[in-house]
DNA sequence: TGTACATCAGTGAACGCGCGTTCACTGATGTAC
DNA sequence: TGTACATCAGTGAACGCGCGTTCACTGATGTAC
């Protein structure tokens, strides 16, 4: 342990990112990040100017997460299909949503305003662009306007779902809606082939 | 004025509701809803246990709304045909999501927990169930799981939909999103009609 | 009808906590000569 | 190579705030006799 630690951003970029997966980024506060990082609570300000910053940073990294998984299917184009491409990307940004919830929720959440951070913007941007792409892969030649009704059936099918599958709705919605959640379960694929013949 | 206000937790949940439709549920103090309702910070307590059972009542109303704008909709049943009673349903969820949209967040958060509330419980379930109903009358003889997985895809789509919808997206993905939402907001009703031919 | 009294529904003061942020400081580092 | 010094990157103490909740209290109400 180190008076000038070196790489001090980068670890409070990670202990934040870690405490908002474990605890949701309304229980984020510079004191636990900090502490986190075993670093005294005044030490963030040397990196940044407020916690906003901070917490732009992790929700930055989330978008930058996600887009990488959803290019990896976008890359995968001599292997596979539009089709099966356009259904593993569905796939993919659900695991991400399921995965990294907490996170995913701060990404979306209104307490960080994206444009005062360009960069996150950016970040979210590309995210979604790589939907687009799957999109435009899938119908060449599309019209711009059919494409963007496409892409907002998509994303919303895939926003909605993360936000359903983790209400723990089993619980909550016994009959139909337990039934329903445990189908969509089993096969993730078999689901969004239906759900999403566009 | 008098000292005993005689409707005063009827007044603290309305006082509660206005706060988070205007604030949003992370910025509810039960100082401030006191003071909404022009009564010391402790009166609430003579009313409910903390303030957490405060918030409950509040989300019970919202689902309470959300389902009776949903049973509007189908109680049209000789008026309308079971497809056009369907893209009005989605549209009143729509429109439910978006004016009141802050408090279809507390809905939906995690800060209360619906287990420990068996009637806002209940008052979710409803709301469902409205959804459930319409599908059932669209699909006369429907398998469970077939109606499972139509709910899902009907749920998620308008849960999303919501989600995306006010994200201020315009300003945030400016080509194609922007164009999409712009489509989208042109005419729900087509939108909704494309998206969810089931 | 009048009175004593239990109960209900308010009040203001206070406690204790966690938080973001500021401040004056100090130890480590790098650079000019 | 050695030294003076500016700059960088940490520290602990403290401020001020808003919050949920508790406490001892008080005014109003309803009821038994």
């Amino acid at each position: 342990m180190k008076y000038h630690h070196g790489n001090l951003k980068e670890e409070l970029i990670s202990s934040a990112c870690k405490i908002c997966e474990s605890s949701g980024h309304d229980h984020m506060s510079l004191r636990s990040i900090a502490k986190e990082a075993s670093v005294s609570q005044t030490a963030p300000y040397r990196h940044f100017k407020t916690k906003e910053c901070l917490l732009a940073e992790v929700s930055k990294r989330g978008f930058e997460e996600l887009t990488e998984r959803l290019r990896a299917v976008t890359n995968k184009a001599n292997k596979a299909t539009a089709k099966d491409r356009f259904l593993e990307m569905g796939l993919a940004y659900l695991e991400f949503g399921l995965e990294k919830r907490k996170t995913y929720d701060l990404m979306h959440s209104p307490v960080i305003d994206k444009v005062e951070f360009p960069e996150l913007l950016d970040a979210a941007t590309g995210a979604f662009e790589e939907l687009v792409q799957i999109l435009k892969e899938l119908f060449p030649g599309i019209s711009e306007k059919s494409l963007g009704k496409k892409c907002i059936k998509f994303w919303a099918m895939m926003h909605g779902l993360v936000g359903l599958l983790d209400m723990r709705i089993e619980s909550e919605f016994d009959t139909n809606a337990g039934l329903a959640m445990s189908v969509v379960k089993d096969d993730f694929r078999s689901f969004l082939d239906e759900s999403l013949d566009i």
